[in-house]
RNA sequence: GGCCACGUAGCUCAGCAGGAUAGAGCAACUGCCUCCUAAGCAGUAGGUCGUCGGUUCGAGUCCGACCGUGGCCUCCA
């Protein structure tokens, strides 16, 4: 809110500044206002006058001199208008205007901090799309932790948002996955059979055919391999995908669709994306087979959608099924990858910009990937042997609330090294532990007051107007920052921002507690208090489910 | 070889469309519980932001080259 105001103020002040003659007539172009890291540079910051006077080529102190000279008074909302530095214009709030957050927190509830941003924005963010053919792992979590904080956070800044999870059940790795089993199967029967060399090796293939055997004994001993393998595949694959269900549902994380690729083929979706493809001259025939020309769209050079084998490519149902997102409506479609899968990123844009609806509409999310620790000590995988820790051996481990702020807490264009045995750890070297104390302390506090049967109630403001200390303003001020912060994360897609905030506000909370106490014999000053920390728990509570994890009444 | 990402404190990482004295956690050291939760707080120490050049009033941030790490370069997914 501030932000528009102050914004506004200072576009008045540079045109009354240019009509009095004061400086020569400009633009002052976009006006850009940032929270100064020092406090003694008040509450926000703008460099217009620097980049006024650059293009002027005039002294940027006099002429922030000017502008702020030119600032109407507005008492009521900014305490102290200064320059500062080379230049900067310097705006303090008052102390009631920032004091005003804690009604908007009252309230709004739940609601505060939302933005309405991306209001008639309809977006689909998809992501984990594991293939239904083991179980999940590590990185899966972290992908599918910041996908859903994305959507999260988007929603809250008023994006109408869809997760999806694409279900890679048809083809190559299907085929592969039912070999394995069958594999398995004849192994445990006594029939000497060899693994297909590029087969699954985990040791959960063998408990699927373990089961088989159970269940069925050797009635699948007669069929041919072929059929072995499509039976196997029919029996398995949905156990494989339950079992990714509840894996995600374990990390809180669940999808509004789960979108199969077989029903693309089914209901001819990749014969017919293919087949206008090539009647509207986007794709040709060369060496027979049938190639997209996305190197007219940016990409390197053309590629296969229908092999000569007359089988298509995962790239022809790729885009089918963007094409069918398309004609669900979203304004823009978020796929997140793993990143090993960037070279796969301009062939994609080029099929969207082919099909007619732009490369804009669909952005990728490129995760990076997980490296485990214990201890220090990294945990090898293999997978040759299928040795590797899965998703949900890690929640075995680690509590889930650990494992979604972890996962969160890093860039996703950064490699994350997670260690087990931090996560682990109920101490303070554990950040989300920090956060979440920060709320059950509050609860405590608020406990407390139940019990001792002081007046609750709401403050006025000249109660509120008792709030002054320097630990009561930053948390205030902090509490104000909710807004943009959520705006910046959905805009720029970066949900790990979340945990920054969240640790600053636990921060201030607890220097709070340090300075001040809450409940004490001074009614007027205890309402003031009690509702001020009503705020920072609901806050705290906000970004805490933004981020995926608990906030528990006690610890 | 080509393309992409990353390189910031001993370690793991933030750093908000270029801004003011580069931040946090961990690890190290020093203090603080007759007091609403010490899973907390306060303090000390720790940096040529990979290197070199360029753009700019101003560069950790943008551009170029180089070095290092990882990934991808298939009629695989």
């Amino acid at each position: 809110m501030s932000r528009e105001q102050i914004t506004a103020i200072i576009e008045r002040a540079v045109r009354k500044a240019v009509d009095e003659g004061a400086i020569p007539p400009v633009e002052p172009g976009r006006i850009e206002l940032e929270r100064p890291k020092r406090k003694e540079h008040g509450d926000w910051a703008s460099n217009v006058a620097l980049s006024v006077a650059s293009r002027l080529e005039m002294n940027p102190r006099e002429v922030a001199e000017t502008i702020a000279g030119s600032i109407e008074p507005a008492p009521e909302v900014i305490s102290k208008v200064e320059v500062a530095g080379p230049g900067f214009i310097n705006f303090h709030m008052s102390p009631a205007f920032i004091r005003n957050v804690l009604f908007e927190v009252s309230e709004k509830g739940a609601l505060f901090g939302g933005s309405s941003i991306g209001a008639g924005r309809k977006v689909q963010v998809e992501f984990v799309s594991a293939n239904p053919v083991g179980p999940l792992h590590v990185g899966h979590g972290r992908w599918a932790a910041l996908g859903d904080s994305l959507a999260n956070v988007m929603s809250h800044a008023a994006y109408d948002v869809e997760r999806e999870f694409y279900v890679n059940d048809y083809g190559t790795q299907m085929q592969k996955f039912g070999h394995s089993i069958s594999a398995r199967y004849l192994e445990l029967l006594g029939k000497v059979n060899e693994m297909p060399e590029d087969g699954y090796a985990g040791r959960y293939i063998i408990e699927l055919a373990e089961r088989i055997v159970a269940e069925h004994g050797d009635e699948y001993l007669e069929l041919s391999e072929e059929e072995r393998t499509e039976t196997f595949i029919e029996m398995e694959y949905p156990v494989m995908l339950d079992h990714i269900r509840s894996t995600l549902e374990r990390m809180d994380v669940l999808f509004d669709v789960w979108f199969s690729e077989r029903e693309l083929y089914r209901k001819g979706e990749v014969e017919k994306t293919t087949g206008l493809l090539e009647a509207e001259g986007k794709a040709y025939r060369d060496e027979g087979a049938l190639w997209l020309r996305t190197s007219e769209f940016g990409d390197e050079k053309d590629r296969v959608l229908v092999r000569s084998s007359g089988e298509p490519t995962y790239f022809a149902s790729d885009i089918a099924y963007h094409r069918d997102k398309m004609t669900r409506g979203f304004d823009l479609v978020i796929d997140i990858w793993g990143a090993d899968h960037h070279g796969y990123v301009p062939r994609m844009k080029a099929a969207m910009d082919a099909m007619g609806y732009g490369a804009d509409r669909l952005e990728v999310i490129l995760g990076q990937l997980v490296k485990l620790f214990r201890g220090g000590e990294p945990v090898r995988m293999s997978k040759r042997t299928g040795e590797v820790i899965t998703l949900d051996e890690l929640l075995d481990e680690v509590t889930p609330d650990a494992a979604r702020y972890f996962f969160l807490q890093r860039s996703q264009d950064s490699q994350l090294e997670f260690d087990i045995e931090l996560a682990k750890r109920e101490s303070p070297e554990n950040p989300v532990y920090y956060v979440q104390y920060a709320h059950a302390r509050i609860c405590s506090i608020l406990r407390y007051a139940g019990e001792s049967g002081v007046d609750t109630s709401d403050p006025s403001h000249e109660e509120l107007a008792l709030l002054e200390t320097e630990s009561e303003m930053d948390l205030l001020r902090k509490l104000a920052e909710l807004e943009e912060l959520v705006e910046f994360c959905a805009e720029r897609r970066v949900p790990h921002r979340l945990t920054g905030y969240a640790e600053e506000l636990a921060s201030l909370f607890h220097g709070f507690y340090r300075d001040c106490r809450v409940v004490t014999e001074d009614e007027r000053l205890t309402r003031a208090r009690l509702f001020m920390v009503r705020a920072v728990r609901q806050v705290l509570e906000i970004v805490l489910g933004l981020i995926g994890v608990g906030a528990p009444e006690k610890m």
